[in-house]
RNA sequence: CGGGCUGUAGCGCAGUUUGGUAGCGCACUUCGUUCGGGUCGAAGGGGUCGCAGGUUCAAAUCCUGUCAGCCCGACCA
């Protein structure tokens, strides 16, 4: 009966993905969306489709966040899609940071023009007087409509945000981390006094900083961004900074203080306490679809996607083990009534999200097809299992053949332990990974050595976080990355991160604490 | 936007140098086989070779243009 392993014509890879991570990690990654069906690029460039399974995660970010978000007093709102470019003038040092990448709308209709072989060609007509520039970001138009609602600091706080699509002409567009188009939540607040500001954007990005924690099982450097990594037309830039699995860092999340720059460019004012017109103190905040993005390359395997259970769309996949056809029907039933149980079953306040897969399909194929998904859990229900009482239950933070045999009963109950276990251990491993490659760093040469890959022609996957010392410049930071691709990705509010005062690696300059740098998305 | 590579069936690719109107693997369909498992066998379906021009009796193959994708830079969530 046994046979050797992978003696077939056609032998499988010993990974469900090819190539590893270690053989080509952008490669893989690509690999990875693909093989769990999450996303595929459009006919239209730079953009995205985003298909079930990748969007039922964005689905689930959007429902958490958004309690989160009402939870801190903001109301969600719309506007709109275009934006006159006269906006984006206002503002000057904003203006310039877009303006390389916006798409621009010039007509407002087409007119068919019949071809000589009989088809049919449509040329923009109509063109505008002023263009329209499709929202890189909606300060400015969000601006305008605050100014209108403002007259007196009674009006104040305004605590908006809106959930919409943005569009930035990318030139290196990459599924999920840097599309032209892409899905994201921007919030935009207006405040009287710039301490309220202050403490408005510190709350947001503790939000973020709890969220990726909490429901994406990833732990970031929450801190402030330096000059040189600023929002265009910002005074202060707060981010929430992760670490991937080839150590690089992505910006996952971040919060703006504004101060008046855009109260100032978009008129939003009102009579204060004392009678006098002044300038309201804004604060803006997002995060995008890159949020799936970075929690594909912080927990994915070589097997494939791995999903956090709480933004898992189908946390529990149950999948009927049919030998004979005179089996189909006990089974099914089973099935059916194990997947009823674990509905009754509630995780963080919501029911537990089961499918049961009954695709006519190998068995095989059908489990390798929810590894590469990523689902935290599956469950195979046989004949023997129905005379046993028992399921054969799989975990996606487990090598793909570790099945364990439980009481059915018990297999119900425990499922949001499990789930919850899963979703500890993915963050537990993903802050054991940060941890092992964050360095503290003295010196330059050390510096150089720790950034230097070993082979410069296919640089392999090396680095990771240096917390250094630094008092530079915006000059100094632009020359680093000029060097070595590595900057500062934040000033870390976690004061045992940031250190005592220290000398600058750059400089010799006394400094104030640690930064963080690397190299980074 | 600069530099390099690529575009042939849903996916991955061969064929292009030396023009003669398409082939392989996987996937898909049907039948059988196997069965706690990404089985094996047989028979099938599917492509105006990225797009547009040009050269030629003849273009996936040569020429020009263009679009898209990937990698490396610059830019960015």
């Amino acid at each position: 009966m046994s046979k050797p392993q992978n003696q077939n014509k056609n032998q499988k890879p010993q990974t469900a993905i090819t190539p590893t991570r270690d053989e080509n990690f952008p490669e893989w990654y690509q690999q990875v969306v693909r093989a769990a069906d999450m996303a595929e690029n459009s006919e239209t460039r730079g953009c995205m489709v985003i298909k079930p399974w990748g969007y039922g995660m964005w689905e689930l970010i959007q429902r958490q966040l958004d309690v989160y978000f009402k939870e801190t007093g903001h109301k969600n709102a719309y506007f709109p899609l275009l934006i006159p470019v006269s906006y984006l003038e206002k503002e000057a040092e904003h203006a310039e940071g877009f303006a390389t990448e916006c798409a621009v709308v010039t007509h407002h209709r087409l007119e068919a023009e019949k071809q000589e072989d009989g088809s049919v060609k449509m040329r923009p007509a109509g063109k505008l007087t002023e263009p329209y520039v499709i929202r890189p970001t909606s300060e400015t138009i969000i601006g305008a409509a605050f100014a209108r609602w403002v007259q007196s600091y009674r009006d104040l706080p305004l605590l908006i945000y809106q959930w919409a699509n943005v569009m930035r002409w990318e030139m290196r567009p990459r599924l999920f981390l840097r599309t032209a188009e892409f899905l994201w939540q921007e919030g935009h607040t207006a405040h009287e006094t710039p301490e309220e500001a202050m403490t408005e954007t510190r709350l947001m990005h503790d939000v973020y900083e709890k969220f990726l924690r909490d429901h994406l099982a990833i732990p970031a450097i929450p801190g402030e961004k330096t000059e040189a990594e600023r929002f265009p037309g910002a005074l202060n830039t707060f981010t929430v900074e992760a670490m991937v699995q080839d150590r690089k860092a992505i910006q996952a999340g971040t919060s703006h203080f504004l101060g008046q720059n855009f109260s100032k460019a978009s008129g939003i004012v009102f009579q204060g306490r004392d009678n006098t017109d002044e300038h309201a103190w804004t604060t803006s905040w997002g995060v995008s679809t890159r949020l799936i993005g970075t929690l594909l390359m912080a927990h994915a395997d070589d097997d494939g996607a791995v999903v956090p259970p709480r933004v898992a769309p189908t946390q529990v996949v149950i999948l009927p083990v049919i030998p004979k056809d005179e089996h189909r029907e006990a089974v099914m039933a089973a099935c059916e009534k194990l997947a009823s149980d674990l509905k009754a079953e509630s995780f963080h306040g919501d029911a537990l999200r089961v499918e049961i897969d009954s695709r006519d399909i190998q068995g095989g194929a059908k489990s390798w097809e929810w590894i590469k998904k990523g689902a935290p859990v599956r469950i195979e229900i046989g004949p023997r299992d129905l005379e046993k009482g028992s399921v054969a239950v799989a975990r996606r933070d487990k090598a793909p053949r570790d099945k364990e045999f439980i009481d059915t009963a018990e297999a119900v109950s425990s499922m949001a332990d499990r789930l919850q276990k899963i979703q500890d251990g993915l963050l537990a491993r993903a802050l054991a990974f940060r941890k092992e490659h964050t360095v503290e760093i003295k010196s330059m040469d050390k510096f150089r050595e720790y950034f230097t890959p070993q082979d410069a022609d296919k640089p392999e996957i090396h680095g990771g976080f240096a917390l250094a010392h630094w008092a530079g410049t915006a000059v100094d930071e632009e020359a680093l990355q000029k060097e070595m691709k590595v900057t500062i990705r934040c000033v870390p509010s976690d004061e045992a991160l940031r250190g005592d005062a220290g000398t600058c690696i750059y400089t010799g300059q006394p400094a104030e604490g640690r930064v963080v740098f690397a190299k980074s998305y």
